[in-house]
DNA sequence: ACAATGGGTTCGTCTTCAGGT
DNA sequence: CACCTGAAGACGAACCCATTG
C-alpha cells in the first residue's frame, strides 16, 4: 500500500489555504502541467510553450512558490551559497568589501555566509572545513597572516572555488587586492616631490602580504631617489586596534629623537587609522602634524577628510575588489577552471591638508 | 529488484578511498554499526553504549564526516542559519554587531547569511522571503526607517523567529538595542552641569527609532534644567554620510548666527560621525572644538579617543546588543514563545577634551 | 529492560526515459 | 517534430517501529 500515509499520490489543489510548505506538486496542480515541467521552468526553460511558461509562472506567484534551495542543494552536490571567511568584520577594509561581495552576490542570485577567523589558523581551518560541508559555491578568504593553512588550502582547492582577497598563499591561487606596492611608492613619491624625508610606519602583522608590498613601495621610492629609508620601531605583537599602535610607537620614535637627527621631516603610515594614531602622539609630542611633521595614510576612510589637519591617503577601490572577488567565483564556476583569475586594483591620490 | 541499480544495500566499507562525499552509511560501516544508530549519534546521544559512542566518533574523524546540512535541513524543515538583514555592513555599528553576532552563532553551532537593505523596504521585503525560504532558524533584523514592511512582518513572525536590532516595528515584537534616551540625556546633563547651553544634531533619516529616542533624551534633560532646545536645522535627506552630513548642516548653522544669539555653547551630536563632521564645520568657520564650541558624540568610535580634541562621547555595548540578538533567537527556539524578548542596554559616558 | 538493528518512509527537488498528443 | 506527461530513482539524513541479542 503506497498511499495510506498520505493521500496526495496524485497532483491534487491543495484542501487547505496555505497549509505547510508549497512546494511543487502544487505549483503543477494549479498551472495543469506536471512536476516535471515546473522543474524544467526552474532549470533548462528551452523547449516550454510560452502559453505554459506564462501559466506556471502565474501559479509560482498565486502561491509565492520558491524552490527549496535545501532540496536542490541536495540533490545537486552544490549551494547557492558563497562563504566568505574575513579575519575581522569590523576593520573598515572588510566591511566595506563584505558589502560589496554581498551586493554582488545578491545580483547573482546566491547567498552569502560570513566567517571571521580572527587570524587564528585553527578557526580558519574550521570555517574552510564548514564552508566544505555546506557545499558551497564558492569561497572568498582573506587568510591568516602566518599562512599555517597551506596543505589544507592546497587541498581543498581541488574540490571547490577560492578566492583570495587581499591576500595569497602560494602561486597559481586566485586573487583580488589593491596594488600596496604601488600606491606606497605614490605615497612616498608625493611626499618626495614636496621636499620631504618620509619616514615609515607599517601595519601590525594581522594581515599579509599587504603589509610587506606597501612597505616593499616605500623602499623602492626612496631608492629610486636615492634616499636611506627611516623607519618607526614597531613590536610584531598582532593587534587590531591600529590607533593605540601608531600612537605609541610613533611617540616612542618621536621621544627618541633619531628622526630629528636623520632630518626626516614626513612620516608615511601603512593605514589611515595608523595615521590616526601617530597624529595624535604628534600633539602629544607637542609638535603639529602637517606642519611640523608631514603624514600621510593610506586606504580613505570616510573621516578622513575631516580630520585636522585633512589627511592626505591613498583611495583603494575596495567596492571593485570584492565585486571583481564574487566575478572569479562566476567565471569558474561556467567553464574555465584553467587560468587563475587574478588582479590588481589602483586607486588614486588624495591630497589634503597632512601633508 | 531493488538491489540493481545500487550495490549499497548492506553497509559495506567504500571500495575506493575519498571518492565522492562521506555518508552515514560510511560511518556505520566503518564503525561497525547501523545507519539508525549513528543518526542517534548526532541527534540523541541518550541510550547509546559509551563503547558505541567512541567507535562512531573514531569513524567520524577517520572519514572527517560531517552530517549534510542540506540533507538536515530538508528533512528538518529547518536550517541552523540564522538570516541577518542590515542597512548596511560597513557603517561601523552594524559591522561591530554583525561581528558580535557571528561569533556568537558560531558558538552555537549555527551559521550565519546576510543580506543589505539599504534602507529600501523592497530590498528588506525581498531578504525576508529569502530568508523564510531558507528555513532559517531565525532572523536578526534592522527594519527599515519607513517601517513599510509592517505587514509582511506581522506575518512572518507567526512562522519564524525575528528579533529586531537597534529598531523595533510594533509592540510585542523581540528587540535589542540601547536605551539611547537614557545615554542622549546622560552626555546633555553632563554638558549642562559643565555650564553649557547645548544646542542638538540629529542623524539623518536612515534609522529607526534610535535618533528619536536620542532627540527625546535631549529635550528631556534640558526640559529637566528648565532650558529651552536648540537644534540644528537638517535635511531630512536618507545619507549614510554622517560626516558629510554633519559638516554641511552644522556650517550653515553657525553662519545663520541664530546660536550665537541664543547663547548656545555646546553640540550634542547623534552619532561621533556627524560630531567629526560637525568638529571640522567649527574649524572652517573659524572656531576651535572644544575651546569655542563644546562637542560631543554618540558611539565612541574607535578613532574617536585620538581626534583633536579627543572626543567626549557614549560608548553603548555593540557586542552585548548582538550577542542577545542570538540568544534571543536560541531562547525562543528551545522553548518559550511566549514573553517577548526585549533587552535594553546602557553604556557608559566617555568625558574627553571635546567638552 | 536495554542497546542496537534493519527496513521503510519522508522531506522537495532533479533527472531520466519511455511514451503520448 | 515539438511539447509535454507519468513514473521512478536518486540525494543524505531523520524518524518510527517491530525485532533481536
Amino acid at each position: 500500500m503506497k498511499t495510506v500515509k498520505k493521500a496526495s499520490a496524485a497532483p491534487a489543489p491543495r484542501s487547505q489555504e496555505s497549509r505547510g510548505p508549497v512546494t511543487m506538486h502544487d505549483v503543477a496542480a494549479l498551472a495543469g502541467v506536471s512536476r516535471a515541467t515546473v522543474s524544467k521552468y526552474f532549470n533548462d526553460r528551452e523547449g516550454l510553450k510560452a502559453d505554459t511558461l506564462a501559466r506556471i509562472e502565474r501559479a509560482c506567484r498565486e502561491l509565492d512558490y520558491v524552490p527549496d534551495p535545501h532540496a536542490v542543494s541536495l540533490v545537486r552536490g552544490r549551494s547557492r551559497i558563497v562563504g566568505v571567511i574575513l579575519p575581522v568584520i569590523s576593520e573598515p577594509f572588510f566591511a566595506e568589501a563584505l558589502r560589496a561581495i554581498e551586493e554582488k552576490a545578491r545580483a547573482l542570485g546566491m547567498e552569502v555566509i560570513i566567517q571571521c577567523s580572527y587570524n587564528d589558523p585553527a578557526a580558519e581551518a574550521a570555517a574552510l572545513m564548514t564552508m566544505r560541508s555546506m557545499k558551497v559555491a564558492g569561497v572568498v578568504l582573506t587568510a591568516v597572516a602566518s599562512r599555517n593553512n597551506l596543505d589544507l588550502l592546497l587541498r581543498l582547492e581541488q574540490e571547490m572555488r577560492i578566492v583570495y582577497l587581499d591576500s595569497y598563499v602560494h602561486e597559481d591561487c586566485n586573487y583580488v587586492m589593491n596594488d600596496n606596492r604601488q600606491s606606497m611608492a605614490m605615497l612616498t613619491r608625493y611626499l618626495l616631490g614636496r621636499g620631504h624625508t618620509p619616514a615609515y610606519l607599517g601595519a601590525p602583522p594581522v594581515a599579509h602580504p599587504s603589509p610587506e608590498e606597501r612597505r616593499a613601495g616605500y623602499l623602492e621610492a626612496m631608492a629610486e631617489a636615492g634616499m636611506a629609508p627611516h623607519f618607526v620601531p614597531a613590536g610584531a605583537q598582532p593587534s587590531w586596534d591600529f590607533e593605540a599602535f601608531g600612537f605609541r610607537h610613533v611617540l616612542d620614535w618621536l621621544a627618541g629623537g633619531a628622526w630629528k637627527r636623520a632630518g626626516v621631516t614626513a612620516l608615511a603610515c601603512g593605514t589611515d587609522r595608523l595615521a590616526i594614531g601617530a597624529m595624535s602622539a604628534c600633539r602629544r609630542f607637542g609638535l603639529e602634524p602637517g606642519k611640523d611633521l608631514a603624514i600621510v595614510g593610506h586606504d580613505d576612510l570616510p573621516i578622513s577628510a575631516y580630520l585636522h589637519p585633512p589627511l592626505t591617503t591613498f583611495r583603494q577601490d575596495v567596492a571593485a575588489i570584492g565585486v571583481a572577488a564574487m566575478e572569479c567565483l562566476q567565471a569558474q564556476l561556467d567553464g574555465a577552471g584553467a587560468a587563475p583569475y587574478r588582479k590588481r586594483f589602483t586607486g588614486g591620490l588624495v591630497p589634503r591638508d597632512s601633508a
